[in-house]
DNA sequence: CATAACTAGTTTCAACAGCTACTAGTTGTC
DNA sequence: GACAACTAGTAGCTGTTGAAACTAGTTATG
């Protein structure tokens, strides 16, 4: 048999960023789904809704910054959202461009609904790890989030 | 300050499902932009083009089984790399629905450029990890998949 | 205080994704 | 061997994404 070229070929199946392509995938289904019954959010209005409660009073422009989505589709989102009056947007004295997102009580219920569904969600995954893994498996995302980030 | 509710609340940065959305996002952008630069293929293609190679002689549906695509857009995507001439289609003379899958030697040279450029990728991502966790990363990957599967 | 450079957020438009319905080919059953 | 049930792959439709251009408000500079 031939001598391996220095080109090692890829096994599809085995391969890491292709398994988190996957496993983003069947998450982002779970998710879609949860959104979409409990309170007919679409995945863009559920991580809007969902950075604003992390951390209430952020701006769209604040949501961009910690989330993988552009600003124009969050600036979509947070229509939908204060449109369904799960959000209410305060308009800034000091700088007019600026509107600091609040979460009604609708949404907040809404919110209370698709957080413990996606929250299953990450149990099944912390489920497959070993005990010793469970606990590191946040930092070890975060620290190849900010590898591939810088 | 009030007990706490049953139900906590989700720190968006520090949650699985979040984390995993955007790490997927990262790679996948690194990879549409590396199949974009390298052959003009975009993602969808990319998948293609990689599961053929993991494994010659795939049908169109034996990709729609390993990936997570439906089967509309591998359609179009094999019909993109056939009129681009990265694949072939050997029509099975024992059933006339299925055509079986090959690079052409054209299909294997960008094959090669772009897997180059994602196996940097995952270097990267495996560079975040401890020595020890390298080894497992693939098989905890796998078995997460495997529990959302189910 | 006028103007240039910058920032927050919106809109637009082409490309792409994800359904569903459809066509063509195959298998099983009576 | 005809007809129903099934599978591989395609086509059409609608909504969503992502990039870029644009609007409106703000800051810095002369």
């Amino acid at each position: 048999m031939a001598v391996n070229k220095k080109s090692k070929k890829i096994i599809l199946e085995a391969f890491l960023p292709y398994q988190i392509t996957v496993l983003a995938d069947l998450v982002a289904r779970r998710t879609a789904a949860a959104s979409k019954t409990h309170g007919g959010l679409n995945l863009s209005q559920w991580r809007v809704l969902a950075a604003v409660a992390t951390d209430p009073g952020r701006t769209a422009n604040d949501v961009v910054a910690v989330t993988p989505m552009d600003k124009g589709i969050v600036s979509r989102a947070v229509k939908g959202l204060l449109d369904m009056r799960f959000l209410v947007r305060n308009a800034s004295q000091q700088d007019g461009r600026i509107g600091h997102l609040y979460m009604t009580r609708k949404g907040e219920q809404v919110y209370e609904a698709i957080a413990s569904e996606v929250q299953k969600v990450e149990e099944e995954l912390l489920s497959a790890l070993a005990k010793s893994d469970q606990k590191k498996a946040g930092a070890i995302f975060a620290k190849m989030i900010s590898t591939l980030m810088e």
